[in-house]
DNA sequence: AATTCGTGGGA
DNA sequence: TTCCCAAGAAT
């Protein structure tokens, strides 16, 4: 690649004139640039947008959110997902306040220091917000630069990341990183898009070698994934004396960790529906329920495997509940649920029990 | 190094 | 339906 300057010239200029009009490019806050950065990691940015604008508006500052209690933060974060996000940054702000004088480090070495800041979002803070000349690689970059110089490696090895670290690094303009690292990932989302890319009008495809040897739509070259097992998992409503519902906490870590969930587990195998409920929730929560009949099932697709989580109407029948393979428990009303955070799936069992229907309610009627 | 971690949208 | 993918990080 030898007319660097040229190629820098051609997508910043574009990116200048095409720059899409996003809540977290309105500020210059170093504080508010790194939580949108953390939203957007493996999130498109049209769902992060409400999310953002909700939580900045509750946690303006690093020292809002490092005084917030956690589960605060969770409910906002609910229905986002990777919850470690929420909860890393939680902890981070608190290093932020205790560690760095309230202030976001600036350099990729110290950003790296903070919980839930990788390589990519230690790069993004610190080219983005404090205009230093460091590269940065998300998918969008990936994508853009395996076309851009026909990579033919595996993009999922980490021989090919590093390689691909190296060229972000080698590519970057002097003094530019910023607008070049903005333009890489916005030409990436509206233009080097994954499966059809609009090649004639992209400001760099004089530069792309894929481009030029017809393979744009062969780059990058991804190893497939595993086909993902499915499960059957209960979860039991369960109704105690005086019509409460009686809900769980999520261990700390781990998958969901730290939301509420009507309590159950996954089936074992040969096992019906009923003991399993009955034998999760003896594990959890140490009583004694009986199942009454059907709530709703709902299907749902985690990143490694698939669900169908059958909700049961269930009475207390014996014993005090205890956080024995939960975080705590709370006997709660159907109004009071909307002050915890739940996984997406347990937000549909509510729906039902709201809609008093079978089925989750619909839009409206014409 | 390979897995684990959510959810929604699009082909 | 099924799979892929999205401004990745932690272990």
């Amino acid at each position: 690649m030898k007319d660097l300057t040229g190629l820098h010239n051609a997508l910043i200029g574009w990116f200048r004139a095409n720059r899409a009009d996003l809540p977290w490019r309105r500020t210059r806050d170093p504080y508010a640039i790194w939580i949108a950065e953390v939203m957007l990691q493996q999130t498109q940015v049209a769902t992060v947008i409400p999310y953002y604008e909700r939580f900045l508006t509750r946690f303006p500052t690093v020292e809002a959110l490092a005084a917030a209690p956690l589960d605060e933060v969770l409910k906002l974060w609910e229905g986002l997902g990777y919850y470690s996000r929420a909860r890393n940054l939680h902890r981070a702000a608190r290093m932020i306040v205790e560690q760095f004088g309230g202030k976001l480090p600036s350099t990729v070495n110290d950003l790296l220091r903070l919980p839930g800041v990788g390589r990519y979002t230690a790069g993004a803070v610190a080219s983005l917000a404090f205009g230093r000349d460091v590269p940065l690689l998300d998918g969008n970059v990936i994508r853009v630069l395996s076309r851009l110089l026909n990579i033919e490696n595996d993009v999922m090895e980490s021989a090919t990341r590093r390689a691909l670290w190296e060229q972000a690094e080698r590519l970057l303009p002097p003094e530019r990183a910023a607008l070049w690292n903005e333009g890489l990932m916005e030409l990436g989302q509206q233009l080097c898009t994954p499966a059809t890319p609009s090649c004639p009008r992209c400001p760099i495809a004089g530069w792309c070698e894929a481009y030029r040897l017809g393979l744009q739509g062969e780059r990058p070259v991804r190893s497939r994934r595993r086909k993902k097992p499915h499960y059957d998992v209960t979860a039991g409503v369960i109704r105690g004396q005086d019509g409460r519902l009686l809900i769980a906490r999520r261990p700390p870590d781990g998958m969901l960790g730290g939301l509420w969930e009507f309590p159950g587990g996954k089936r074992q195998p040969d096992e019906s529906l009923v003991a399993c409920l009955k034998r999760e929730i003896r594990e959890e929560l140490g009583i004694e329920i009986a199942v009454e009949g059907p709530v709703t099932t709902v299907q749902h697709a985690y990143t490694h495997f698939r669900i169908t989580l059958h909700a049961f109407y269930c009475r207390h029948t014996g014993g005090e509940p205890q956080a024995i393979e939960c975080a705590g428990w709370a006997w709660v009303t159907l109004e009071e649920l909307d002050q915890y955070a739940f996984p997406v799936t347990d937000r549909k069992i509510i729906a039902v029990l709201r809609g008093g229907s079978g089925q989750p309610e619909r839009g409206p009627e014409p």
